[in-house]
DNA sequence: TATGTTAGTGTAAAAGTAACACTAATTAAT
DNA sequence: ATTAATTAGTGTTACTTTTACACTAACATA
């Protein structure tokens, strides 16, 4: 009698805490490339092997750990699972439905972050093999997990702040503006009227003009322009 | 001695365990109210108990149970700690500083609501005794925890939002425009003025005008008006 | 030198924002 | 009944921002 309530006390404390256990939390991360080529965006994606959504693409997330920020998490895990470094990833919000992971409870914080496919040496020789997908062909498909929802509001969220986010991380140093244009129309999915653009980036002091002029191109050649990185300090 | 090893695996399960412990997920609800008579916002607070915070506000939070969507935890701790029921919350972002919390890991989701004081009983005579602050004196003194963060990076999310918060859930549904506007005020903390105002929120179709009118006035009475439903459908 | 291609430019109308001061309606006090 | 106090309610003008729109300039190639 005496022994029998601390360790009913004990399973009890076993029971709830073992519930903690199954409960993870996970960053995911929203990788916009933009490619010039095509114009258009990209997104990095891997292959989840996750039934029942083996083979189905998924957003390059993992496990938080226990003495990890979650921003230094989302860091870590782009890193590990793609070789990506040095990109600033910002949080879009956390999502958190019961169901949304097969395996248990994971509630996942999502973030995002823009930059140029073209600079960045993926780790595509060994898994999870992360590769680039068009964001449009995607959006016909079906993704792992809720990572379409989280698609879904990373891009809504770069567009309703798209004065706010870092293009620039989307773009060589030094570029035209028909270029920059055709990425801010990418990001919109709309087009813009070439001379309001012209005027309107110029007025905001984003951007300012280089002595270069592009090379080999078998038309008039564009005046290169470079961001000021002065003209915008906040990120969102 | 039989009964040792038993103990000893329940002491390692427990340490074990406790280290899974020391990593949970919250929930914290950042309870805007307007106080019409004196023109500010309040916020609704906690004391908090927990060293090295005790006895310092802190937000309405707590842990997220396993089987719970976080929106749905927001819900419930809201509910259970302050007696407030049926409040629209909305998400602000998760916050994760490894040490943010003094007793082990834990990573927060903050939401928001705004709501009318007078309208709401509080459980106030019970614990956590839940007390309606002045946010401006609030803002001047420490909080518990990282809420002063929390609180911070919340008002400037209704700053930044704030034609698309509700804010008819924290005024009466029969309203002068005066009273509309000394609210917009105390969100946006600057003067606003009032003939622009008036213009502005017609156009919008935010408002509608009533028949009433102001009684127990000792001045012309104002129109009353009242929030066109249809006209914001989207919160954010 | 003609053709194809993209770069680069200005203006006018419309909509939105910002600044600003007086009259109207009521109650309370005399 | 008059006056004072208080808040409600209203319009215009200047300025800024947004939108719509079409032609010339510069280069490479055939």
């Amino acid at each position: 009698m005496h022994s029998k309530a601390p360790e009913e006390n004990i399973n009890k404390s076993i029971k709830k805490i073992d519930s903690y256990f199954k409960s993870a939390l996970s960053v995911d991360c929203v990788i916009f490339g933009y490619d010039k080529e095509n114009e258009e965006l990209l997104l990095l994606t891997l292959k989840s092997d996750i039934p029942p959504y083996k083979g189905l693409h998924c957003l390059v997330g993992d496990l938080v750990q226990i003495n990890e920020n979650i921003d230094d998490a989302a860091t870590r895990v782009l890193r590990e699972r793609t070789g990506i470094d040095n990109v600033f990833l910002h949080q879009v919000r956390a999502f958190g439905d019961v169901d949304r992971h097969p395996v248990g409870r994971v509630v996942t914080v999502a973030y995002y972050a823009l930059v140029q496919p073209a600079s960045i040496k993926l780790n595509t020789d060994q898994p999870p093999h992360p590769t680039w997908k068009s964001l449009e062909n995607l959006q016909s498909k079906p993704m792992a997990f809720d990572h379409k929802e989280i698609l879904h509001e990373s891009l809504l969220h770069i567009q309703n702040h798209i004065l706010d986010i870092p293009v620039e991380s989307m773009l060589p140093s030094h570029f035209t503006l028909s270029e920059l244009q055709s990425l801010y129309e990418a990001i919109l999915q709309k087009p813009l009227d070439k001379r309001n653009f012209r005027k309107k980036v110029l007025k905001l002091n984003l951007i300012r003009e280089t002595s270069r002029v592009q090379k080999n191109v078998t038309h008039r050649p564009a005046k290169l322009y470079t961001f000021n990185r002065e003209g915008k300090e906040s990120v969102l």
